[in-house]
DNA sequence: TATGAATGAGTGTTCATTCAT
DNA sequence: GATGAATGAACACTCATTCAT
């Protein structure tokens, strides 16, 4: 039983960590330094298991995201958390690999909407709406809120290779680069730097 | 002579407009209507074709940056124009593309770095500071501020299908939602609207 | 020790009278209820459990023949029983396996032929002669009569789709047809009607 | 073109003479001297060439049986010329094939009943009918006539391996065994020896 | 310049078989 | 005896690539 997680876990890496979105069979088993066969066992099929993966991938995110907006913190530390969410991801490729898979079959995605999550975003919306209105923000919808930050946040995982190249920074200085926006972000929306504590 | 440009033209639109990335070279011939055998002919292999037309799609894009900062346009109609570039790019899949093909070969990106590409940054590093210190911007080195513009204009492409379940938005409302995205990021740079003339 | 002989009538089944000569070890294993490996645990390999079971079942039926002609009855009796041998065939598909799997080693027939055929057979050789005398039957060879039967009682089976397509038979038509073909083979060597007692 | 003719000249003689129904695709590309992923080329996957290669051989079939009933010849002559159809099979194997295939797909089978067939069957009905009046032959339903001429003559190729058991006979002996028979089928339908001339 | 034919390497998948428990 | 896990060999099939014309 820990093999078939051990498979799962590699295939996620592989996929999603490393990018290697059309890892061929023989990649994850050489990975997981299983036999080939093996796959076929626990998933019976390259696709099943790619389904899986996402599948658990997917949900895991999306519970995170609910848990953020669950959460009994105030409105900023929502904030903060979300911002988490999207610039330390686990998986900087899932999104990548979505975009690209989703191409052939949109219609996979609609499995991915969990059943709470709009309730939790209608809740979220209210109180974003009273924000504004105490001017703790500059007003807008709250779909456009939460796409500049997934924005701001994932975009330099994505592109890493162009901007890499058009500024001229080593791995080290784009770490560096990385680890600013965090604040900036927050900036962008509150005008304010991070109050930690 | 046209043959090859053809061919050349029908592989970057399948594979940065209609985001078939793994395309066969047999489904660029389909398209280009030609023998799948003339793709090698004018191009050795699959591999140089992909790397022609990412050579050619990449210059090009960069040209357009590079025309954009050159200009003598004011400051404010520069990032205009720079966030049009990511806006409403010609390729939707071309980052997609890179990101994905330079995990494979990060050194491929050296070769799209232009030469006279410092220059005009150097010059509009210098343009940026001095509307810092007027005040027309909030302080933000010219990295950030331009990997803020591309996320939030191109991480909404990108996206797309997790955007659009997350939010249950079909593609025409999706469409009204990006419409709106532009005078967003020029306020979220100037805190003002866009001044149409 | 029931468990061998419940994967071996299961192999039966499945290979002889559902005819699916290709039945995977998994198939068996299934239909039998057991574990995939306890085939092979019992009968080493799936070649083996095949000349098992077609051991067997060839054994049966060789006995069966045997039976027949060693038998008191008379002459017209065991031509009866001999034709009601392969017109109700307990296995419809073992003839047709034995066909197939014979042409890869046509030298394992030789393993199906028992002792006491030949003598059976000689002593069949002798009543036949006395009964082509008394003008009981037409004068025809001991081979060349039981090959008929065999012919005209097993083929309808082996080429019922032919059949059935040819003369656009459904299955309870086929049915009726095959019921006729008794009394009609009988005729054909008697020149008269099966005598019910 | 040539060469997708020898494939499937191949495939038929390999399957259908040499009784290698299960050939794999290399089986017959080594057979026909051709690279494995050339019978690919000219007939997409291994069932389009099976499907290509059985409607044929059936087409085929079924035109000679068709000519033989629709011909000027008298009935015992066309009786003759049946009896020759089912003893001389250019594919000795094929019926055992359309079996062991059809067990999994029966409704495959109704491709190969052409149009014609039905009215020269009936056609031939009547002349059957004709003949039992005037007692050439004895009383018996077209159907049984045919399907005894074809049993009487398929069989013993079928169960050649059973039949050289049971008698121990060796190819040479079975060979004359064979030759007896159409003179000793034509006598069992009309009690009289072949009229040559 | 263009094409149909042909090939080798590699892919996902199936399956009989083995092994540790 | 019995089972789940694991493997190697084989299969149909795909694809980029080459070659003769």
């Amino acid at each position: 039983m820990q093999t078939e997680e051990l498979i799962k876990e590699t295939a996620k890496n592989v996929f999603f960590q490393k990018g290697h979105l059309r890892a061929t069979t023989q990649e994850i088993a050489d990975e997981a330094g299983v036999n080939r066969a093996l796959i076929h066992y626990y998933f019976r099929s390259r696709n099943q298991l790619f389904d899986t993966v996402l599948q658990e991938t997917m949900s895991e995110l999306m519970g995170r995201i609910i848990g953020v907006f669950k959460s009994e913190a105030t409105f900023k530390q929502k904030i903060c958390s979300f911002i988490d969410l999207f610039i330390t991801s686990q998986y900087p490729y899932l999104q990548t690999f979505i975009v690209t898979e989703m191409v052939k079959d949109p219609e996979k995605m609609k499995l991915f909407h969990p059943k709470d999550l709009d309730e939790v975003l209608t809740s979220f919306r209210k109180q974003l709406a009273v924000e504004v209105r105490k001017g703790t923000i500059a007003p807008v919808s709250m779909e456009q809120l939460i796409v500049n930050i997934m924005s701001l946040g994932s975009y330099p995982y994505l592109a890493k290779p162009i901007i890499q190249t058009v500024f001229i920074l080593d791995d080290q200085a784009y770490e560096n680069f990385l680890k600013e926006r965090k604040n900036l972000i927050y900036r962008s929306i509150f005008n304010e730097d991070i109050q930690e504590e």
